[in-house]
DNA sequence: GTTTTATTGTGTTAATCGTACACAATGATA
DNA sequence: TATCATTGTGTACGATTAACACAATAAAAC
């Protein structure tokens, strides 16, 4: 028994992974990147080039779910330290590679446990996107960033899955300041804001946001300005962790 | 092959279950009643008379999880249609009655499927208290109601399994007006406010409580007054279901 | 270099919403 | 018949949100 099954080969991996892991349950993760004004998520090119999926895994028969999706999180992007968050299960009888005509690896065994019916559960997680190196898996020929609204049909319910996790990332971008995770340390006022009206899909008032977010209190402006694009030069900020923490204690209202 | 495997005497259930259901994944409702003033849930009280556990259930191979959920509360309260609402999917992986000392059946084989890891996916529920017959599964010797804060020490998780239902229960009573599934369906305004107070945990205005609440425009308040308490006769309201999908369409805001 | 242009930084006003609060009406009880 | 706890209703104030205007600035155009 070696420690990582993911680094078997593809055909190994579809013959002996069911030694390795709860079997019937996978781990389907939303990753989130923000670039060019662009909400994105990582999709994974199956190796027949046919078939595109989100990145997803398996649990190992003594570890813990979130641990499993951290890895998945690894494993794709490079990244350690990931806001992650579980949001739904998807227990549909059809989520099931036979019914849906995807066949296994040529000379594999039909019967594998990966044909069989698979309870996933949907994590969602923010990163960002200067940072990840989207690594594909053994089955995989490529993973790239595609544009949310330009997301191709994907294997089984994975579109849905992906319209579920939106769902849930706009609830809670209205109830806590995650926001900060999808921009790198320094970011502008009209940077993260951009970002808000692209998740929420609606214009924001560019005063009233500035006021709203700068009054949470957990943000610094640096004595620094974003200097190259045309027009005026807008101030760099910094989420403030510290401040975050002390903002919790005296209970922060959010909602944009 | 039988149809219903709940419908088996206990021990048979133990040594044939896994030919039914997916194996390692279970299902638990925190079943809330709201009675008297207080916010109650179902449990089991197990035939060994020393442990307590929520109600819960496994999985058929060829069923939809929904599905699965909506048997166990059919099975245990006696009714059909129920608000429910999936919350979270537990994945600790010492969730396995082995590490928590707990014994399979005397006579029973040590190793059987129960005595696996299991995966939960955890379903809350809202049920009219007085319409529910509580009904202990085969392992049970009884079935009962339990105020919330007075639950006792339950099996593995389930004492956290029930903090995040009441959570996420708060959660959605705050964001969509649920709270109606907890009340006959004539209630007056006072039994409203008592129940939004008991779930929140926090004492409401009465008189800016009822302008929220009418201003929804989905009560329908009836020609009748609730007699019998001393004191004042309260009007009695229904809640309007057409209303009701009427105000979703031109957006709804809640919000205690 | 000067002008133009798009964008940033900031503040004020009006409208809306939420909170606090008072008094008359009612039904049972004393 | 008087008392009491509770219900039904409305108003005033403060806080929050939404709408809106103008000066400052950095790059680009001329």
């Amino acid at each position: 028994m070696i420690q990582d099954p993911y680094s078997l080969p593809a055909e190994e991996f579809y013959e002996r992974g069911h030694t390795y892991f709860l079997p019937h349950i996978s781990i389907d993760c939303v990753i989130f990147g923000f670039h060019d004004n662009q909400l994105k998520v990582l999709l994974l090119e199956w190796k027949d080039s046919l078939r595109w999926s989100l990145p997803g895994g398996f649990i190992l028969k003594d570890e813990d779910i979130d641990q499993a999706a951290t890895t998945i999180l690894l494993k794709r992007t490079g990244l350690e330290k990931i806001h992650l968050q579980q949001f739904h299960t998807f227990g549909d009888p059809n989520r099931d590679r036979k019914k849906h005509g995807i066949n296994p690896p040529k000379g594999s065994n039909s019967k594998g446990w990966l044909m069989d019916r698979f309870v996933t559960i949907g994590y969602w997680a923010l990163v960002e996107h200067s940072k990840v190196t989207p690594t594909p898996d053994a089955f995989s020929r490529s993973c790239s960033w595609c544009e949310v609204s330009e997301v191709p049909e994907l294997i089984l319910d994975h579109n849905l899955i992906i319209e579920k996790a939106l769902e849930s990332l706009r609830q809670q971008l209205n109830d806590y300041p995650i926001g900060f995770n999808l921009l790198p340390a320094k970011f502008t006022m009209p940077e993260l804001q951009s970002l808000y009206e692209t998740i929420l899909g609606e214009k924001l008032d560019r005063r009233n946001f500035q006021k709203k977010i700068l009054s949470l209190g957990i943000l610094t402006r640096l004595n620094e300005r974003k200097q190259g694009g045309a027009h005026k030069a807008p101030y760099l900020y910094k989420f403030d962790r510290k401040k975050y923490q002390m903002a919790l204690k005296r209970g922060l209202s959010f909602g944009i």
